[in-house]
DNA sequence: CCGCCACCTTGATCCACGTCAACACGGCCG
DNA sequence: CGGCCGTGTTGACGTGGATCAAGGTGGCGG
């Protein structure tokens, strides 16, 4: 099963946010919950909606942003999927993460004041940028935006820290597809029919595994009746089996 | 070499902060920077100043939250070493970090509202309390203290990646040992000369080995005149060489 | 003082996963 | 069309570090 075909079927399906507009703003943006969860004064709303810029155009391969440029936005996915990465000295790449439409990209950048990483996107992809210093401003007038912002930083420590643990590949993966469908269902997209943007080069990397590891743990997954795999299709076929397996992760 | 023998001399040059006062707080606590950066107006310093509540006592072993605790303060340590772990289904410990003096504790209980995990004491402890939506209120008064914040989130989202990496032992321990010397040296202690607060045990257990290895690897560096060795007490003979080898970690 | 216990060290064995190698597939381009 | 390349799969083999086991040390309580 080839990968342009793959990359056809991801595109279909486009979890894409909507324009959304003043009063609704992208309803499945980043402040979604911000925007949507009342409370929220319309002129501060208005502000936040001005603030934005909306970023397209990218392709595979394409970054959003590099290692080492001056930090002075953070980014939210609006359609396709970003990987965040870095390159040591020797040239190997180490997956930082994977980011999902309404996800939030270049938090961790805040503190160096510099990005410490590649955002690559993995497919064509949109997204929004948010002048960081404007957002910090509006963040002192905006209780609710600044809270929302210490949730989403606290919640990228708490991520960050899953994947430190000692797993077996079997519990990283198992973990890794329950998380995804999770993410994607928080958006709306249906949870156990997974359309993975990312190569199992950059999976295997993200979870510190070799490629051929993911790979033959897959294979073993569907020979036990836990997933359906074609290509870059996964279709979770046991959630309640495969969530057993991905227990020691998730469960913290 | 013994245990007690240790404590004993981890004890004498106790890392303590001092108890500032409303112009200068305490001189190596967690929001220093802010307070003698200049351009805090005094009145909320002053504020932050009667935020925060001091809490002493703890021994070895006594737990500063659970796991499960509402949340509703951040720590700042002000004297001793913390720990935080969690204990996960069947029992097994998993050490997430450590927190010496003037490093905060409980960042990562923001999202969940409720502490993701326990804070032990490793020696006898001093820490300041923050009310969190106190401090969050101030915070949108003071861009300061919100942008320190900020930062400081940001970091522990990098500093939780970097343990991440599929690394050697003697990678980790390398960068672990020369970690620490750093966190000492910020704060005015000697870089070189270490009194580790915690167990080989806690150690492996943080950077993901097994204890028998962290013995095994810390011989083998003294045995290379990377390291002296006595108990707890490490001394960094050859901090170049030692970094050299810490280098895929620590330059990220 | 003795016995217990927590901590640390060292050696022997084992195994999960990385590495190496070979091959299959489809896309793309000349 | 044919060659090439990126991606994915599968098998054979090697190894870093976990695990198991045994013993050494000092502190502390009885």
């Amino acid at each position: 099963m080839g990968q342009a075909t793959m990359q056809a079927r991801i595109q279909r399906p486009s979890p894409i946010a909507d324009d959304g507009n003043e009063q609704r703003f992208c309803s499945t943006c980043a402040f979604g919950s911000v925007c949507s969860g009342g409370g929220v004064d319309k002129i501060a709303l208005h502000e936040l909606h001005c603030l934005v810029e909306h970023v397209g155009g990218y392709r595979n391969g394409d970054t959003v942003f590099r290692t080492g440029d001056r930090f002075n936005a953070i980014y939210a996915v609006r359609s396709g999927a970003v990987k965040t990465r870095l390159v040591d000295l020797e040239g190997r790449e180490l997956v930082l993460g994977f980011h999902l439409p309404g996800e939030l990209v270049g938090l961790n950048a805040i503190d160096p004041e510099a990005y410490p990483c590649d955002a690559v996107a993995l497919s064509e992809v949109e997204v929004c940028r948010f002048s960081f210093p404007a957002l910090a401003t509006l963040a002192t007038r905006m209780p609710a935006i600044q809270l929302e912002l210490f949730r989403r930083l606290s919640r990228d420590i708490g991520n960050a820290a899953l994947l430190a643990g000692d797993y077996s590949a079997d519990e990283r993966l198992a973990a890794f597809l329950i998380g995804l469908g999770r993410r994607y269902a928080e958006r709306g997209f249906p949870m156990h029919t997974l359309n993975l943007a990312m190569s199992r080069g950059d999976i295997a990397n993200y979870l510190r595994l070799a490629a051929e590891t993911v790979s033959r743990v897959l294979r073993r997954f569907q020979d036990r009746g836990l997933i359906q795999v074609d290509g870059r299709h996964v279709t979770i076929a046991d959630p309640t089996e495969l969530f057993e397996l991905a227990r020691p992760i998730l469960s913290r």
